[in-house]
RNA sequence: GCCCGGGUGGCGGAAUUGGUAGACGCGACGGACUUAAAAUCCGUUAUUCGAAAGGAUGUGGGGGUUCGAGUCCCCCCCCGGGCACCA
C-alpha cells in the first residue's frame, strides 16, 4: 500500500493550482458572484497561527462556494505601509521598501504552502506607487468635499513613536503599538469628518447582514449616541452664557450647581471676573499638567474650585454656583454641565465632597426614594418641578421640559455622539504622503490630479523628531503652488495606514486600472463583499473606517451601495500558555514547522477541529496528531476500498446511509461556520468505513464510487491536497471542477432505531424497533416486554419516533 | 459601573433549539503485535454505591415552569472581551 506522503502531494497540488489558475475570476461578469475576502495582512515577515486560522476558514469557504457553482473572487494583498519597516530602517539602514518587499515575498511563499486558492493576478500592496497614488486621489476628493480638513486640536501624542494617534489607537491611555503613555498636545493636524456619518454608521448596523453581535455592540458603543437637550445657562452679572448638554432634561429643577471644564473656552473670562481668580488659575494649571491617563486614574476622587460666580437656572430663575472641575471633559458635549447631584452619581459625589445642596426632583411612585447614600438615576416621577410634577422622568418629563426650553428660546433638543473625527496625519516616513501644498497666498491646495502620485522622497535618515521625516527632503518640501505658481511647501505628514486599508477591497476588483482608483460600474457589480473574514481586533478601527469610506465615496458619486461588507466573520484568537502569541513573550508556535512534520492538510484540519472558529482557543500540540491520524486512515481506507473486488454485500446499505447522512449534516454545518463538527462528521464516516473494510472484502462498483467520490469531495474544502490527490488518482479528474455532493433522501433513515422508554421523563430502557412504528405498537411492545406498572400511568407522550414517555 | 459573550468529564469540545447529556478528538489506563521501542490495532475512561445485575448523583449556585430543562423564566456567583468621570 502506498504511503501518504504529504510533502510530495502538497507541493504538487500547490503548483498545479497556480499553474492552472484554478481560481481566476473574470470580474466582467458578476452573475452568481461571491466575493470572499480575508483581511489583508500586514507583512510582518512570518505567518502566525492567527493567519493560518483566518486563511483556512477563508479557503474553506472559497472551495465550498466554488463547488456550489459560484463565481468566486478571492484576492490577497498587503497592508504594507506602517511603523515596523520604518523602525527597522532606523535600526539597520535597510530601506523600508526593500525590507517590506522581502517580507512580502517570504509570506507569499508561506501562504502558498497553506494550499489556499487566491487570485494572485489581483494582488495589491498599499505601499506600491500605483496603489497609493489612488489613496491620494481619494484624499483629494474628500478634501474638495470638506470631508478632510486640517485643524488645531488637542491630539494624542505618543512620545515613543513620535507621532500623533487616532482616538481609536489609544488603549486605556496608552499607545496601542508601543504601550507608552499617550500625551495630549495641541497640534495642527488632518482629520476625516467621520462624525458627519455617525448617525448612518449607527443605523447601518441594523441593516447590515450577518455580523457578530459583539462587533456590532462595540461599534455602537464607540459611536455612542446620546439624546437630550442643549441649553444656555446665563452667568449672573455677565453678558456671557454657558452652553450645557444633558441627557436628563427632566432633572433640570434639581440643578444645584454648574461645572465647566478647566479647558473651557470661557475659562479666562471667568477667571478674570472671579474673586477666586488665583485659586482658579492654580487649579486650571494643575489640571493641564496632568496627563489624560493621570486624570482617568483619579476617577474616585473628584476635585474642583468654586468660581464664586452664579448661573441662572432657566426654568425657575434660581441662582446656583459655578464651579471648575476636571471631571467634566473638554472634548465631549459642550465642556460644561448642569449638575444635578440627586440624580447623577458623579455630581452626587462632588456635591457631598464640597457640601453642596442636593435637591431631589425624581422619585418613585410612592415617593419613598432615598438619596441618602447615592443618586437616584432610575425611572421615576417628577417632584419639586413646578408644573412638571407627576410626569414620567425619562420620557414625558424630558420631552415636556425640552418643549419648554424650545418655546422660551433657551435651548433645543440635541443628539450627541461620542465618535470624534478621525485624525489621520502621522509624523512618519513609511506611509502615503498627504497630497496637499501649503501656499502662503492660497492656503491649503491639493496637488493636481494629473501630477499624482506625490512620491515618497528618498531620505538618508528616517528618524523623526517633532517634524515628519519627509521634511528632511528639501526637494520634496519645496514646490510650487498648483494654483498660483508661487513658491510653496508640501505637507510632510503621511496618512494613517488605516486610510490605505479603508478602500483596498474596492481596488481588488480593478487593481490594474491606471486611469482611476477603480471602475465604478465594476465595483458596484461586485460589492459589497459577500463574506469578510478577519480578527476581532479590527472590530472598531478598520471596520468602522471602511464603512465610513464607502458611505463617503457613495456620496461623492463613486459607489452605489451603503455598506462594504454584508457578512462578517470574526475568528477567535489562538493563544499559547494562556496569552496571545507574541515574539516578545517567546510563546510563538510556528506554523511552518507543521507544514513539514504533519502537512498543511493536517494543520488546516486541526485548526478547524479544535474549537468553533469564532471562539478563542488555547494551542494544544497533541491535537494535531489526531487529525494527521485521521488523514492517514482516510488514505489507507480509500486505497483499500478502491482495490476491493466488485461484488455487492449486505453491509453496503448501512455504509450508504452513513455516507448520505454525513453529506446532509456536513452541508448544514458548513453554512453555519461549524467546521469543528464538520470534521467530526467526517471522522465518524471514516470510522464507519474502517468498520466496513474490517468485515467485508468486496463491494459493488456503484457503492465504491459513491463512497470515494462523496467522502473526498466533502473533505476537499478542509484538506484540499490529499483530496485532490485521491480524486485524481482514482477518477483521473480535477476535484476543484467537481460539484458539491448531494444526498439521497432514501438513505437518510435507518430501518430500525433505538426507542427510548421513559417513565416521567426519565430514561428507563432502550429497545430496537423498526422505523415507522406507531404509538399503539410502541406502547404494546413496551407493555409486553417490561414491567411498567401498566395501570399506573395515565398519559403517554410519543416524541418524534424516538421516545415513548409514560406519565403517572 | 455599562454593553457583548460565556461557564458541560483530566483537556478541546458535541447535543437535531424543550426530548437518551458527554458525539468526535486529545490525554490516560489495560491488552495485542514487537527482542524492544515507535507506529498500528482492540478494549476501558463523568462521579459515586455495588462482587455483579443494577441503583443514585451530575451541565457555575439557588429557586421556578414542564410528563421531561445543559437548553425557557427569576435571583445570585464566576470567567473572557469591549467601553468607561461621555453629563
Amino acid at each position: 500500500m502506498k504511503e501518504y506522503s504529504h510533502l510530495e502531494i502538497e507541493k504538487h497540488w500547490q503548483k498545479f493550482w497556480l499553474d492552472n489558475k484554478t481560481i481566476s475570476c473574470n470580474v466582467e461578469s458578476s452573475s452568481n458572484k461571491f466575493y470572499n475576502l480575508c483581511m489583508y495582512p500586514y507583512p510582518s515577515g512570518d505567518l502566525h497561527m492567527g493567519h493560518i486560522r483566518n486563511y483556512t476558514i477563508g479557503d474553506v469557504i472559497t472551495r465550498f462556494k466554488l463547488m456550489n457553482g459560484y463565481n468566486v473572487l478571492s484576492p490577497m494583498g498587503w497592508d504594507s505601509f506602517g511603523l515596523p519597516a520604518e523602525n527597522a530602517a532606523i535600526k539597520t539602514g535597510i530601506h523600508p521598501k526593500k525590507f517590506t518587499e522581502d517580507r512580502i515575498s517570504n509570506m507569499t511563499d508561506q501562504i502558498k504552502r497553506l494550499g489556499s486558492l487566491y487570485d494572485w493576478d489581483k494582488e495589491l500592496a498599499a505601499h506600491n506607487v500605483d496603489y497609493y497614488k489612488w489613496t491620494q486621489f481619494i484624499f483629494i476628493k474628500l478634501f474638495e468635499n470638506e470631508l478632510a480638513y486640517k485643524n488645531d486640536a488637542p491630539v494624542n501624542w505618543c512620545n515613543s513613536c513620535n507621532t500623533v494617534l487616532a482616538n481609536e489607537q489609544v488603549i486605556e491611555g496608552e499607545c496601542d503599538r508601543c504601550d507608552s503613555v499617550v500625551e495630549q498636545k495641541n497640534l495642527n493636524q488632518w482629520f476625516f469628518k467621520i462624525s458627519e456619518y455617525a448617525d448612518e454608521l449607527l443605523d447601518g448596523l441594523n441593516e447590515i447582514g450577518d455580523w457578530p453581535a459583539n462587533v456590532k455592540a462595540m461599534q455602537k458603543n464607540w459611536i455612542g449616541k446620546s439624546q437630550g437637550a442643549e441649553f444656555n445657562l446665563k452667568i449672573k452679572d455677565l453678558e456671557e452664557s454657558i452652553k450645557v448638554f444633558t441627557t436628563r432634561p427632566d432633572t433640570l429643577f434639581g440643578m444645584t450647581f454648574a461645572v465647566i471644564s478647566p479647558e473651557h473656552q470661557l475659562i479666562d473670562k471667568i477667571t478674570s471676573q472671579s474673586d477666586n481668580s488665583e485659586i482658579i488659575t492654580e487649579y486650571v494649571n494643575s489640571a493641564k499638567s496632568k496627563t489624560e491617563f493621570e486624570r482617568m486614574s483619579l476617577t474616585k476622587e473628584k476635585t474642583g474650585v468654586d468660581t464664586g460666580l452664579k448661573v441662572i437656572n432657566p426654568v425657575n430663575n434660581e441662582e446656583v454656583s459655578l464651579w471648575v472641575a476636571d471631571y467634566v471633559l473638554t472634548n465631549y458635549g459642550t465642556g460644561a454641565i448642569m449638575a444635578v447631584p440627586a440624580h447623577d452619581q458623579r455630581d452626587y459625589d462632588f456635591a457631598k465632597k464640597y457640601d453642596i445642596e442636593i435637591k431631589q426632583v425624581i422619585s418613585d411612585k410612592s415617593q419613598s426614594t432615598n438619596i441618602d447614600s447615592e443618586a437616584f438615576i432610575d425611572e421615576g416621577y417628577l417632584i419639586n418641578s413646578g408644573k412638571f410634577d407627576g410626569l414620567k422622568s425619562h420620557t414625558t418629563g424630558s420631552e415636556e421640559i425640552i418643549k419648554f426650553l424650545v418655546e422660551n428660546n433657551i435651548g433645543e433638543k440635541k443628539t450627541l455622539f461620542r465618535l470624534r473625527d478621525w485624525l489621520i496625519s502621522r509624523q512618519r516616513y513609511w506611509g502615503c504622503p498627504i497630497p496637499i501644498i501649503n501656499c502662503d497666498k492660497c492656503g491649503l491646495v491639493p496637488e493636481n490630479i494629473e501630477s499624482l502620485p506625490v512620491l515618497l522622497p528618498e531620505i538618508d535618515d528616517y528618524k523623526n523628531s517633532e517634524d515628519s521625516p519627509l521634511a528632511k527632503s528639501i526637494e520634496f518640501l519645496n514646490t510650487k503652488c498648483p494654483k498660483c505658481g508661487e513658491d510653496a511647501t508640501r505637507e510632510t505628514d503621511t496618512m494613517d495606514t488605516f486610510v490605505d486599508s479603508s478602500w483596498y477591497f474596492l481596488r481588488y476588483i480593478d487593481s490594474q486600472n491606471s486611469e482611476k482608483p477603480f471602475d465604478s460600474d465594476l465595483v458596484n457589480s461586485w460589492l459589497p463583499v459577500d463574506q469578510y473574514i478577519g480578527g476581532v481586533e479590527h472590530a472598531i478601527l478598520h471596520l468602522l473606517y471602511s464603512r465610513f469610506f464607502v458611505k463617503a465615496l457613495r456620496d461623492l458619486g463613486y459607489l452605489n451601495f451603503n455598506e462594504p461588507f454584508t457578512n462578517l466573520f470574526s475568528q477567535g484568537m489562538i493563544n499559547f500558555g494562556g496569552t496571545k502569541m507574541s515574539k516578545s513573550k517567546g510563546n510563538i508556535v510556528d506554523p511552518e514547522s507543521y507544514f513539514q512534520t504533519h502537512g498543511a492538510d493536517a494543520l488546516r484540519l486541526y485548526i478547524l477541529f479544535m474549537a468553533p472558529p469564532s471562539d478563542g482557543v488555547e494551542w494544544n500540540d497533541g491535537g494535531i496528531e489526531g487529525t494527521k491520524r485521521f488523514l492517514n486512515k482516510y488514505w489507507d481506507n480509500l486505497l483499500q476500498l478502491n482495490s476491493l473486488k466488485e461484488t455487492k454485500t449486505d453491509k453496503e446499505d448501512g455504509l450508504l446511509r452513513t455516507l448520505n447522512q454525513t453529506v446532509k449534516s456536513v452541508t448544514e454545518h458548513f453554512s453555519n461556520f461549524e467546521f469543528n463538527t464538520v470534521v467530526s462528521d467526517l471522522m465518524k464516516l471514516n470510522n464507519e468505513l474502517s468498520e466496513y473494510l474490517k468485515n467485508c472484502n468486496t463491494i459493488s462498483l456503484s457503492t465504491k464510487n459513491l463512497v470515494i467520490s462523496k467522502f473526498t469531495r466533502l473533505l476537499h474544502p478542509l484538506s484540499p491536497h490529499i483530496s485532490a490527490e485521491v480524486f485524481s488518482s482514482i477518477f483521473e479528474k480535477d476535484i476543484t471542477k467537481e460539484s458539491w455532493p448531494e444526498f439521497d433522501e432514501n438513505y437518510l433513515t435507518n430501518p430500525t432505531f433505538e426507542l427510548v422508554v421513559q417513565l416521567n421523563g426519565k430514561k428507563k430502557f432502550a429497545i430496537e424497533v423498526s422505523t415507522g412504528i406507531t404509538q399503539d405498537e410502541a406502547e404494546k411492545i413496551c407493555k409486553e416486554n417490561f414491567d411498567l406498572n401498566a395501570d399506573g400511568y395515565s398519559k403517554i407522550i410519543f416524541i418524534r419516533d424516538k421516545i415513548i414517555n409514560f406519565v403517572d
